[in-house]
RNA sequence: UCCUCUGUAGCUCAGUCGGUAGAGCAGUUGGCUGUUAACCAAUUGGUCGCAGGUUCGAGUCCUGCCGGGGGAGCCA
């Protein structure tokens, strides 16, 4: 019977004979007996074993028995005589399933540099830091699709592949298997007819104009899968590859896009503190002390609501010195949010009604003419984490829109049919989830929230 | 893409005024039968990112290239 050492370090008193397996973190030895750490990613916390010469090969053995070394151990669980933990171990018999040359292996016992470890992204997980962000990501995952299936909301897979080659929001990466023998013409231009689709495509980024499709249809609708963008973004906040949540709400206002966006980051950092705590404290003890304490302030007040008018107003009022001076029609730059989230409303803010100018086709503009009804939602340290908006639900307005915007209509008809045959106010927003797992662990770097990060000029594993 | 810092042992780093390479950890060997980043002693280990240049002499100064960090822009 496989055994979680998770389930093991549950139990109280002795509880006999256990089989477990697992690889070694560290070893401990004295004389004729070693402590080994033992961990199986069920858990951040390790079961030691404790191993002497009772141990038939112990002699044989007891040099494999090194950092990495993948075991099945059998002994007696009983509590401990030491003063670290409550169970132990006492190995009767060790399986080695392979063993990890210790003049080799790269993951030493000590603390390596995230750096470091990227290079090694294979062998990373099985450190602390990595498994308890593999699994942290694991129950974030579960509490997004926990909290919209609770509320009637439909899972919806989007295209990776599009045709659109623009659905407003950043480079994208082209698709093709025309690669290896390009037929070009005279003009050096790329024929794509004979291309696998017959015309270019592209990998998503955004799957918010198909979203706006099912949502026309069956209401409430949420995306959760990978996104692509082909920015030459050079920072701890960006990859080329990256997983979006996007939820889209028919009969949905600007200000009920808020609620629920709001009540939707609340709800997964409960259920995450509630889920996840053994993890959360490892942050909180070796990345940052006040991992918890962030956790908790989002889901303990409200979020503070200002429109971008008033935002501007505040950095104004501020008579701080700005690299980027603050007035109306600029967009809000990274000092400017880290002002208002950090300093000012020491907590985030929802940031609404934005210039035109400044945001994208699809958003509806208000009655004012000049602002349209986008929502960012700003954190402390993190920045812009959710951008969203009420989306243009009148066809001329969208069809003017798109044109004023230097886009051509006909590509997007579509899109504009929707609001041609039963047009309802709609709403939503999108939602980087490596940023929220950067805010939940207090990592520094985007990089090392995900598997293996893929950006511009790196693409290893 | 721009600004800035940085690259020295397996890992983390020090290296003064330009004078010929150092520590901790890990490894190896020895000691220790209850350790908790185990401890104690000894010890191995170097293409100083790469290519040029200045110099009697370059880890150190100069130029170019490559990698990494931080910040900015773009954005999620």
């Amino acid at each position: 019977m496989r055994t979680d050492i998770k389930e093991i370090l549950s139990r109280e008193g002795d509880s006999g004979i256990t089989e477990v397996e697992g690889w070694i973190r560290t070893k401990r030895e004295s004389k004729g007996l070693a402590f080994l750490e033992l961990n199986d990613g069920s858990t951040i916390k390790n079961l030691q074993i404790v191993v002497n010469e009772s141990l038939k090969n112990f002699h044989e053995i007891i040099h494999h028995l090194n950092n990495g070394c993948s075991i099945k151990a059998k002994g007696n669980l009983v509590p401990s005589m030491g003063s670290g933990q409550s169970v132990e171990l006492q190995a009767l018999e060790i399986e080695i399933y392979g063993d990890a040359p210790v003049d080799e292996y790269p993951l030493q016992k000590k603390r390596h540099t995230f750096e470091f470890l990227r290079e090694i992204s294979h062998l990373r997980p099985r450190t602390n830091t990595f498994g308890a962000i593999m699994r942290i990501r694991n129950t974030m995952s579960f509490a997004i699709h926990k909290f919209f299936q609770e509320r009637g909301f439909l899972y919806v897979h989007t295209p990776i592949i599009t045709g659109n080659d623009c659905e407003g929001a950043g480079e994208m990466f082209q698709v093709t298997t025309l690669s290896d023998k390009p037929q070009i013409s005279d003009e050096g231009i790329i024929n794509h007819e004979n291309d696998f689709f017959g015309k270019k495509a592209f990998l998503t980024v955004s799957g918010q104009l198909e979203g706006e499709v099912f949502a026309c249809a069956l209401k409430n609708i949420y995306t959760f899968g990978p996104t692509f963008r082909a920015e030459n973004s050079n920072t701890s906040r960006h990859l080329a590859e990256f997983w979006m949540i996007e939820p889209e709400m028919a009969f949905c206002d600007i200000r009920l896009n808020m609620d629920t966006a709001e009540e939707f980051l609340k709800y997964t950092m409960k259920y995450l503190i509630d889920n996840s705590l053994d993890d959360l404290e490892f942050f909180n003890s070796r990345i940052d002390k006040n991992t918890l304490g962030r956790i908790s302030s989002i889901f303990e007040s409200d979020f503070a609501r200002i429109t971008y008018t008033e935002a501007m107003n505040i950095l104004k009022k501020s008579k701080k010195e700005f690299e980027y001076p603050p007035h109306w029609g600029i967009d809000l730059q990274s000092e400017h949010e880290k002002f208002l989230a950090e300093e000012e409303f020491k907590k985030p803010v929802i940031v609404t009604d934005y210039p035109r100018e400044i945001k994208a086709f699809y958003m509806k503009i208000n009655d004012d003419g000049k602002t349209v009804r986008a929502m960012d939602i700003i954190f402390p340290r993190l920045g812009e984490i959710v951008g969203g908006s009420e989306r243009e639900s009148d066809y001329k307005k969208l069809f003017d829109r798109i044109s004023e915007s230097g886009l051509n209509p006909e590509l997007y008809w579509w899109y504009l049919e929707l609001r041609k045959y039963g047009t309802v106010p709609h709403s939503g927003f999108g939602l980087g989830f490596e940023r929220l797992i950067q805010f939940v662990t207090g990592m520094q770097n985007i990089r090392d929230v995900i598997p293996f990060p893929r950006c511009a000029g790196y693409l290893e594993f």
